[in-house]
DNA sequence: CGATCAGCCCGCCATT
DNA sequence: GAAATGGCGGGCTGAT
């Protein structure tokens, strides 16, 4: 499969001006860096609302659809009861034809409506997973990811999230050199992990649960660089493990592994960019056992190794 | 790299 | 009876 250079977006009637700015900036052309082209369109060209009040001119017709690698679904302001049939044909058009179709938030139910979806695991806003899944009862709703690759159909959570899934398209496709650039360009990060779980609760819950476990996370931060089981922060928390793990679970939304591995990754970027320590150190005072484990785990974050990414993102 | 061993974590269920 | 607890089993991930 060669990277995709042809970008068609299909407007939705009453379109999030948010989601269509953050195609806009990532799939802008750029000059020495990518040579992306964004085509706009919708059933007619013209005058289409948004939920700014004030309606963008979209250029192209479907016909772009047929001309374009990647095709978007941008996301309008609700689950839409379904666009019109030629727009659902045509998606299906450039999904048989091998363009890689993406959807977002809103956007996901036009490619649901479209068929597309039927027996994959996809994602949407988490205000809608139910929604989607009563709708299509043949999809695997997850409403926790804040995007899932199903390869030649891609699916991401709300708005904002539209973000974290075209940088991901363009790492996937062009290397995250280019993703890393861009994100760099824009002032994002360049890869969000986990899921949305973490904007779906308070982050910190009032209740008892995040309470009691804040001094234990603030504790576990200031002593990441020891070795710290599961076993003794239960311990700590005064806890079974087993309990440990469902209040931790409910609280953060994440497991206590993957959280300590989280903070770890957190506090090796920090160091990586504000100091100038050998990885070898970065690692031992973020607490992982190797430079090694390190970089195998800063891969799988980032995309990169721990010295491009300070290359990249060096404070001098 | 692949093997191996430790530790994680989730479903299940009896108990509180 | 509903809700929380925590022990257990074991598939699975992660570290060495």
């Amino acid at each position: 499969m060669t990277p995709f250079r042809a970008v068609a977006a299909y407007v939705p009637q009453g379109a999030v001006a948010l989601a269509l700015g953050m195609a806009g900036a990532v799939f802008r052309p750029r000059p020495g860096l990518a040579d992306f082209r964004l085509a706009l369109c919708a059933e007619r060209p013209g005058p289409v609302p948004t939920d700014l009040g004030a309606p963008l001119a979209v250029e192209h017709d479907l016909t772009a659809l047929a001309a374009a690698d990647l095709v978007l679904v941008l996301p309008g302001t609700a689950p839409p009861d379904g666009p019109g049939a030629p727009v659902l044909a045509a998606l299906r058009d450039a999904h048989r034809r091998g363009a890689t179709v993406a959807a977002h938030c809103a956007g996901v139910f036009v490619l649901a409506a479209a068929g597309l979806l039927e027996g994959r695991r996809v994602t949407t806003h988490w205000q809608y997973a139910a929604e989607l899944a009563r709708r299509y009862p043949g999809l695997a709703v997850d409403p926790d990811a804040l995007y899932i690759d199903g390869g030649d159909v891609v699916t991401g959570a709300g708005a904002a999230a539209g973000m974290d899934l075209y940088l991901h398209l363009v790492r996937r496709e062009h290397g995250a050199a280019l993703a890393n650039e861009l994100a760099r360009t824009l002032v994002v990060p360049p890869h969000r992990d986990g899921g949305q779980r973490q904007y779906v609760a308070a982050p910190v819950p009032a209740d008892g649960d995040g309470e009691r476990l804040a001094d234990l996370l603030a504790w576990a931060r200031d002593h990441l660089d020891q070795r710290l089981t599961v076993d003794a922060l239960a311990a700590r928390a005064l806890m079974s493990r087993r309990s440990f793990i469902r209040h931790f679970r409910a609280a953060t939304g994440a497991t206590p592994h993957a959280w300590l591995v989280a903070q770890r990754l957190d506090r090796a970027e920090e160091l990586l960019e504000t100091t100038d320590l050998g990885v070898e150190e970065v690692a031992g005072r973020a607490g992982f056992g190797s430079a090694a484990v390190l970089r195998e785990r800063f891969a799988r974050r980032r995309g990169t190794s721990p010295r491009a990414y300070r290359r990249t993102f060096a404070r001098t």
